[in-house]
DNA sequence: GCTTTGATCTTACCC
DNA sequence: ACGGGTAAGATCAAAGCG
């Protein structure tokens, strides 16, 4: 018998196998340790299980002998024991199942919901690996120490170190990362025609980059890539990063060069226990023992990025400036491959790509290692997994820590409700206007308001409890006591902020466990001000209707109050969205309303930023404002949309820096004429005229011709693949007819073809007029006049007076 | 047979 | 595959026009 000794390391990933000769599960967590060494831990202790929920009338052990007599033909049902636990709030009598193989949880799962007294079976859909974390509260990106025994014979692992489990995984209270090795790759293909296939096209280039420096480059030989694959797969298990990175991975790359080896016969043995990568939930590509994290997951997290190229992504994080960078379009890379120069030129432009993604991951890294340590996913799940979702199991964790069930998916029927409120805006400029924010609204009113689906009373509910909250306009109501579950959830989430928060006032800005804490309450930010859209999406698991619609009702109620007090102080109210006012700035009155609210409806609220001059139209979540600091802040209007040419975009930023930093409209309306003048002349670049549209269904089921559909028609035609999600980006050329019968992906046509006219009247126009027509402009002052051009008078020519 | 109008489809934004 | 509220353009078919 060998000695038991402690063992710390630090949790990269999990998966489980079942041995095929006695259908016994191993969770396999992966990770490193104290000194930097890869370690393989098996846990073999585990039994997964899931709940029989019985009917209330029956008796629970009439139950419980049925199904022990059930469990004498369903063999790997190692025990069943009856518990009391609660389901929304109500206690619910149990039988748990505890089932040897995991794989046969469906199964069993069928046979036994179907007992009589048995209602119907809960957590049969948590998967073996999250179960094993969630009951023993391990999160991925954390410090463990456990009790083990070291395993000699193994042989499947790629491994320096390897153990098996004798305890549970406990916490260690210690933040730092362990030096992780990280490779970012790039690959280029080789097409003759269209999007390469891995049945027809070889991999010519792959670029790789490691974070220790390492920068190395594969090429083909010529058009024959089976040497560059085995590189690379060797390059791998040398170099044993426990981080591959890459951009659009998940979707392409690890498919392609798995295909493309398979086609060639080759092994590729990139991960540590000789599988193949391999699809996994929720659409991401798996790499045992490794963490395959794609950079384009974690763009999602940057809105403002509003086509999320590599370059786009690299630009705006500050990894690389666009015009510090090489741009080879995709439809270009067999011909520079075919020409010996221009063959280098790729071969920078794809090691390039490896540095940037490099790039970008340590930018990225610290958030998505925070967000993965919370919700409790893995890395290589966290980017990809919906919002909805990683919500979802931050709950279910909290579910398991106070005896909730958790509720079975269930589909429901569409049915709309009412939002937040949004007040018309008084057009015009005005100056010195504050914005008042209420904090953290929704997360507060319910905590306030107790609102929860444990909380609410249905009003058929016989009896109704007196002390409730009832609901404005919609009239729900919810027990103030006890503490609902989101109440509990989102209480713990902002102390928790608010913990962080304060430690991180104690450090030096830039030290990293700085940046590691700033890292970590953005992610529970971002977790708690979730909860109220996870609440009102109809394929929650905590659903319920009311919860959603009174929370909103609530907010629509502050918000009407405020403006109601902000009136009463004789505050001028210019705008208000959901959870803000913009009001005349006083600085006395505003923080005599601050009290008021605070007092009135226990909600904060307080000025975030003071626009020293605001611009508004007609429309509603449309503004400009000009801040002390000098900068403009747009706000809905094309500028910011990534839907519209940058020539549109562009010449209203000019516009509105004219009109709210010189309040010049006259002079905004020259520069319209002169980027107008450009245009015609083609002297705006090419790239400025793209418009960039989403698909957002598969080409096929539109019902209407648009014109970035017909473009997709035409790119998918030249042998283009385009799913769901890609961006389409297109000009409008010369001819007659609809737009959708004279567009062309930028790719396809050129200068020459483009209909300047269209972006003179349908992108350039209507950009600069949102804008200037409040000042009286019309649409024949900016297209007949020339005042740039032509001097008005004689007396202006000649410099006179 | 043409233009005008309004409903509908579509996208991207705000909070 | 987290919510509702909103603006806006392009298309398409019906309405208007005599």
């Amino acid at each position: 018998m060998q000695a038991l000794s402690k063992y710390r390391f630090w949790l990269l990933d999990v998966n489980y196998e079942v041995r095929d000769e006695d259908r016994k599960p191993e969770l396999w967590m992966w990770g490193i340790d104290e000194e930097g060494k890869r370690v393989l831990l098996i846990d073999r202790s585990f039994t997964t299980y899931f709940y029989l929920i019985l009917n209330s009338e029956e008796d629970p052990k009439a139950v419980l002998e049925r199904a022990q007599q059930q469990k004498a033909e369903l063999p790997f049902i190692v025990d069943l024991e009856l518990t009391q636990l609660r389901l929304f709030g109500e206690p619910v009598c149990t039988i748990k199942v505890f089932c040897q193989d995991p794989e046969l949880v469906p199964k069993y799962s069928g046979i036994l919901s179907k007992i009589k007294g048995v209602q119907k079976c809960l957590e049969d859909d948590v998967r073996y690996s999250m179960r094993y974390l969630i009951d023993n509260d391990v999160t991925p990106c954390s410090w463990y120490e456990v009790d083990v025994e070291e395993l000699v014979e193994h042989g499947k692992a790629q491994t320096d170190k390897l153990y098996i489990a004798k305890s549970m995984p406990r916490r260690l209270e210690r933040e730092e990362i362990p030096p992780l090795r990280v490779l970012s790759f790039f690959p280029i293909y080789y097409a003759s025609k269209g999007a390469p296939k891995p049945e027809r096209d070889p991999v010519v280039i792959i670029s790789t980059v490691t974070n220790k420096g390492e920068k190395r480059l594969l090429t083909a030989n010529n058009y024959d890539d089976k040497e560059l694959i085995q590189s690379f797969s060797e390059q791998i298990r040398e170099f044993d990063p426990e981080i591959i990175v890459g951009y659009e991975t998940n979707k392409q790359h690890w498919q392609y060069l798995t295909d493309r080896a398979r086609k060639l016969s080759l092994d590729f043995p990139v991960d540590r226990a000789r599988t193949l990568p391999h699809l996994s939930v929720y659409g991401h590509i798996s790499i045992t023992g490794r963490i395959n994290l794609d950079v384009a997951d974690l763009a999602e997290e940057l809105p403002e990025v509003k086509v999320k190229t590599l370059e786009n992504i690299a630009d705006f994080l500050g990894v690389r400036s666009l015009d510090e960078q090489i741009v080879i379009d995709e439809i270009d890379f067999a011909s520079f491959w075919d020409d010996a120069e221009k063959r280098q030129q790729l071969i920078r432009f794809s090691s390039e790509k490896a540095e940037c993604i490099l790039g970008i991951f340590e930018k990225m890294f610290n958030y998505a290692a925070e967000l993965s340590k919370i919700v409790g996913l893995p890395l290589d799940q966290i980017g990809k997994a919906a919002v909805g979702f990683r919500i979802e199991w931050y709950l279910i964790r909290e579910a398991h820590k106070t005896g909730e069930l958790v509720p079975e998916r269930v589909e429901r029927p569409y049915v709309p409700y009412a939002g937040g409120i949004v007040l018309k805006p008084k057009p015009g400029i005005h100056e010195n206007v504050a914005v008042l924010d209420f904090k953290s609204m929704y997360p507060n009113i319910m905590i306030d308001k107790n609102i929860s689906p444990d909380t609410y009373v249905s009003p058929s509910e016989a009896q109704p409890p007196s002390d409730v909250n009832i609901t404005p306009e919609v009239g729900h109501m919810f027990r103030k006591e006890p503490p609902g579950f989101y109440k509990r959830v989102l209480s713990s989430l902002i102390t928790a902020r608010d913990e962080i928060r304060r430690k991180m006032k104690r450090l030096d800005t830039e030290s990293m466990e700085y940046r590691l804490l700033d890292a970590r309450q953005k992610a529970v930010k971002v977790i708690t001000n979730a909860a109220y859209g996870y609440a009102g999406w109809i394929g929650a698991r905590w659903f319920r209707k009311p919860v959603a619609e009174a929370t909103t009702a609530w907010g629509r109620d502050a918000v009407m109050r405020g403006i109601e007090a902000a009136g009463n102080l004789g505050l001028d109210i210019i705008y208000g969205d959901t959870d803000s006012i913009f009001i005349k700035h006083d600085p006395e009155k505003v923080e005599t309303l601050s009290k008021m609210i605070l007092e009135n409806l226990g909600l904060e609220i307080k000025p975030e930023k003071v626009y020293t001059r605001i611009f508004f139209t007609e429309a509603k979540k449309r503004y400009c404002g000009l801040l002390p600091d000098g900068t403009l802040d747009t706000v809905g209007l094309e500028v910011v949309r990534g839907d519209w040419a940058n020539v549109a975009k562009n010449t209203q930023e000019h516009v509105l820096e004219l009109v709210l930093r010189e309040r010049s409209p006259r002079r905004a309306v020259d520069s319209v004429h002169s980027i107008i003048a450009d245009l015609r002349k083609q002297q705006v670049p090419y790239r400025d005229l793209i418009i960039w549209k989403t698909l957002t269904k598969p080409v096929s089921e539109y019902e209407v011709n648009a014109p970035h559909v017909e473009a997709a028609w035409m790119l998918e035609k030249e042998g283009w693949a385009l799913t769901v999600g890609d961006k389409v980006g297109y000009v409008i050329t010369q001819g007659k007819g609809r737009l959708y019968e004279r567009v062309k992906p930028y790719t396809m046509t050129s200068y020459e073809e483009v209909d300047t006219e269209y972006y003179v009247t349908n992108q350039v126009l209507p950009a600069a007029l949102r804008i200037l027509s409040t000042f009286g402009v019309k649409e024949k002052d900016i297209l007949t006049s020339e005042p740039t051009e032509k001097p008005r008078t004689l007396a202006d020519f000649f410099g006179g007076k």
